[in-house]
DNA sequence: CTCGGTATGCTAAAAAAATAGCATGAAACC
DNA sequence: GGTTTCATGCTATTTTTTTAGCATACCGAG
């Protein structure tokens, strides 16, 4: 008996330690917020045969980085790392690697490659975001 | 002869198609903005050796991914995108996969992870970062 | 001049990742 | 009830990645 998800410990960086195919992966399972086998094949650009994507749905369980529920007859995968705290991980990174940690750069990259759909409405609400941050520092 | 650089054509998404170590061989260098083989070396926490890092950043360049110069007896490597461009991508990667494309949402976690060290004056700059992206969208 | 350090070019091999195939079981369908 | 469909478990194979080793060239110090 094999099938007891012995999750390692993950590293600080999550990510860091998948490879090509599995980041793929993770990215989509991300995005769906969960999806079973067939909806990762479904999702994949370049997919490989459908027994592909399950062996690695299944190493990266094995990895710690996705569980999984029994739904009806088929596997459903969830990120064990919530999608928040992964996602603000990420966010440290690329700040690191490319905006020499400013965030300020960073905002400024985000509001540039915004431009044509950015609505006034939004706008609105990331400055009081930025105003209440202000209140909170202080 | 075969040291001419022939650089494929790169695909949309860069990074997507890197392996493992080429990506975190990609991060030192954006992360540096250039590098020689030894300044990579030195950087990276597991480093193989220094043959396997030289390999690595043939690969990379024959993907199209740097370009060297000689600096004296040695390559410097650069990355052939922009730091600018590509971490605009890398950004809208991050939006999409895990803030459901709600560059808000981003901002909001951008601050929230950094509570402790946001300074009242980036916060001020970033306000006006938003406020000029107002003015231009009108 | 000769030696030590550091670089490159080239080649080969080990390790990991990625893919595919087949047997099996359960539910849905006719 | 038979059969089609879609799922899983397991195993085998190919391909890519990752690593290391050695010969050679250059440069500056002793």
């Amino acid at each position: 008996m094999r099938l007891k998800t012995e999750a390692k410990p993950m590293s600080k960086n999550p990510g860091q330690d998948l490879s090509r195919r599995e980041r793929q992966i993770m990215e989509i399972i991300y995005r769906l917020g969960r999806a079973s086998a067939s909806d990762v094949e479904k999702d994949l650009d370049d997919a490989p045969s459908y027994s592909a994507v399950r062996a690695h749905l299944r190493i990266l369980e094995e990895k710690g980085h996705l569980t999984h529920e029994q739904d009806g007859p088929r596997y459903v995968f969830l990120p064990t790392v919530s999608s928040d705290v992964a996602g603000e991980s990420a966010l440290r990174g690329l700040l690191r690697t490319f905006f020499g940690g400013s965030r300020e750069q960073m905002v400024a990259a985000l509001l540039d490659s915004a431009q044509r759909d950015l609505s006034e409405d939004e706008l609105d609400r990331m400055a009081k975001l930025i105003d209440e941050a202000r209140k909170d520092g202080r």
